[in-house]
DNA sequence: CTCGTACTACGAGGTCTATCGTACGAGCAG
DNA sequence: CTGCTCGTACGATAGACCTCGTAGTACGAG
């Protein structure tokens, strides 16, 4: 096939210099997409949006996705009908050094802590 | 005044064990909040409100202000007519080690990279 | 007591967000 | 081609959020 891709099969991600902590954060301080980073950094590869377990309808699901992908959290492309999902750690690295260590760190304190769900 | 104190004299603040990190997240995920924080840890001590040079009115200060306390991310109290605020570094720091200097090293790194007002 | 300063409380407007249900497109297995 | 699964798009709804203006309370100075 020498088409680049089928129509809306891209997927538009923020450059480097385009991520902005504050979303960043925001895109965080929801429970479901904390999780969704949380399971994400303990995959060694890209995971697929059906992996999860998430106790949120697949509508919602692809909503916090995107808003993952869009604030440059994470990385997606396709794989077949499979969307493949990976942290941008990279990136997040370069901008905001020990920023995200410190933060799944965090979520993982909090979660052993008080142990919800998952 | 036989009262224990004046109405709204009293501030309420989260224990320790109450503050969670998507709540802090989304304390600091809003531009006026990130710099009030930033502003704060660059001060010795504690600071009053009024000594913040914010682009929104009063009212929305105190907006930003009390959800900052109500999120457990800075300790306020009275001292005479002024509101003293200081970060909660201790609180902070010993539920998510290292969080704090990693987002406040972010939000410096970010403000000297895109150098917005203040 | 009176006044000024510092901050708050309340209500309103406009925007954003999370959630869902339903209907649809893309790819893979028969 | 026919289904089946994965994920998307769109619309709707209810709630949260940021912002403000106005009116009000607490404290200290004169």
């Amino acid at each position: 096939m020498t088409e680049t891709a089928a129509p809306g099969r891209v997927l538009p991600h923020p450059d480097r210099a385009e991520i902005r902590l504050e979303t960043v954060l925001h895109a965080l301080s929801d429970p479901v997409r904390l999780r969704i980073v949380r399971e994400l950094s303990t995959a060694a590869d890209e995971l697929s949006c059906s992996r999860f377990d998430l106790p949120v309808t697949k509508s919602t699901t692809t909503h916090h996705f995107r808003v993952l992908r869009e604030s440059g959290v994470i990385r997606q492309c396709y794989r077949g009908t499979a969307k493949m999902s990976g942290l941008r750690r990279d990136d997040l690295d370069d901008l905001f050094p020990g920023l995200l260590d410190a933060l799944l760190a965090a979520a993982r304190g909090q979660h052993a802590r008080l142990g919800e769900d998952t």
